[in-house]
DNA sequence: CGATACATTGAACAAATTCAAAGCTGGTGG
DNA sequence: CCACCAGCTTTGAATTTGTTCAATGTATCG
């Protein structure tokens, strides 16, 4: 909610015209933020809830290139090189949106230096994460894969659907299926009226 | 060689002033340019020649994260964030980089709004291509995978080993070799003394 | 002429996908 | 309150695809 807290080398006057040029929305499951082809009129920062990113493919299926925890902006390298989206997003679950007017941010950003930095350092964070989700997604193990994204999205572990994990980790709903019930039966995950996890033991299949 | 085709925003001035502060070196395939867990004394700027991001994982597998091609800093974002390395870069084939001292280049950022622009686009098209790699990470599909390579990268199909390519594409070498000889076999690739590339057929693979 | 590094091939194997079917579960309407 | 439907999840069997490992080819460079 409070503007401060994403953007925290601003100034309360500066804040007071963020909020003039943007609007907080909420959006539901399957809501689609952009499309690919959109004009980046908008430019939208996700303040709560997971959004993927990805391509529909000739043959109409969906791949998916990233998701997005907030807080984070969405899309925003189009935004910056002021062309149209090359990808779409949608929302994986209930979520907020900050959604800007782009002229009135580029505008601001371009008078404001601290701002500018703040930028910077946000776009080589954002660069940071990118290649941790391609390490991610370079695991060809499943077990591995959805062990490491247990280990580190816990909270999304139980909160999203198992086809939503699936699609976030490119693989079909069947092997994770199959991979929790391994997971189970190894004693990594334990379930009795409810799911736990065993993180040591996750750990240490993460470490060989 | 010249530093202005790369910063195209600065003065004279000021570019002599990046000369003053680094030096463009010669670099070999194989060569090292960090390792994971380096400091980013130096920034390093690529100008000539292909460069791979990786991590080794526990086991001892090198895992190929990204490839970098010119004109394009390498590891940027670790400087940005002042944080160690946490992947390494090597030479997959000969060529040159510009080695800057960290310290100055970033004092020098943060007095030249210029090139804090210039630096913020530069990012946003890095983070536009890391979806790109994504994108063909995401292909499990061996043949796609290397027609795709070939499609957008002849020159490096031609002037890199099949080593280094089944690396850069996560693959094995084998399957490499027995991907090209279905390609071929296709008519996808047409072999005379020379290797030639259909473009059509390569076209028509990757739209279905 | 080796020697060394790179490339290809074959066979066995491992792992995920596909497709079809059956199980669950939560919500709706009678 | 029960019956039924829709959407998700699980299971099984067959299949596909890439990997592994070992062996054989091939080329280039001293």
């Amino acid at each position: 909610m409070e503007y401060s807290n994403f953007f925290k080398s601003l100034t309360d006057k500066e804040i007071s015209y963020l909020k003039s040029i943007s609007k907080i929305k909420e959006k539901k499951e399957g809501d689609i933020i952009f499309w690919e082809g959109d004009d980046p009129k908008y430019t939208f920062f996700l303040i709560e809830g997971v959004v993927k990113i990805y391509k529909t493919s000739n043959n109409g299926n969906d791949i998916t290139l990233n998701y997005i925890l907030p807080p984070s902006f969405i899309g925003e390298f189009a935004v910056i090189k002021g062309m149209k989206y090359p990808i779409s997003a949608e929302m994986e679950s209930n979520g907020r949106l900050i959604v800007f007017e782009t002229k009135g941010l580029t505008k601001f950003i371009e008078k404001n230096k601290n701002f500018m930095r703040e930028i910077i350092i946000y776009l080589a964070n954002k660069i940071e994460k990118n290649y941790s989700y391609c390490e991610d997604l370079m695991e060809k193990n499943a077990k591995k894969k959805v062990a490491k994204f247990i280990k580190e999205h816990e909270d999304l572990f139980f909160s999203l659907k198992h086809t939503k994990i699936a699609s976030i980790l490119n693989i079909t709903p069947e092997t994770l299926s199959r991979t929790l019930r391994e997971l189970k039966n190894e004693g990594l995950i334990v379930e009795r009226k409810i799911v736990k996890i065993n993180k040591n033991k996750l750990e240490s299949l993460l470490n060989d």
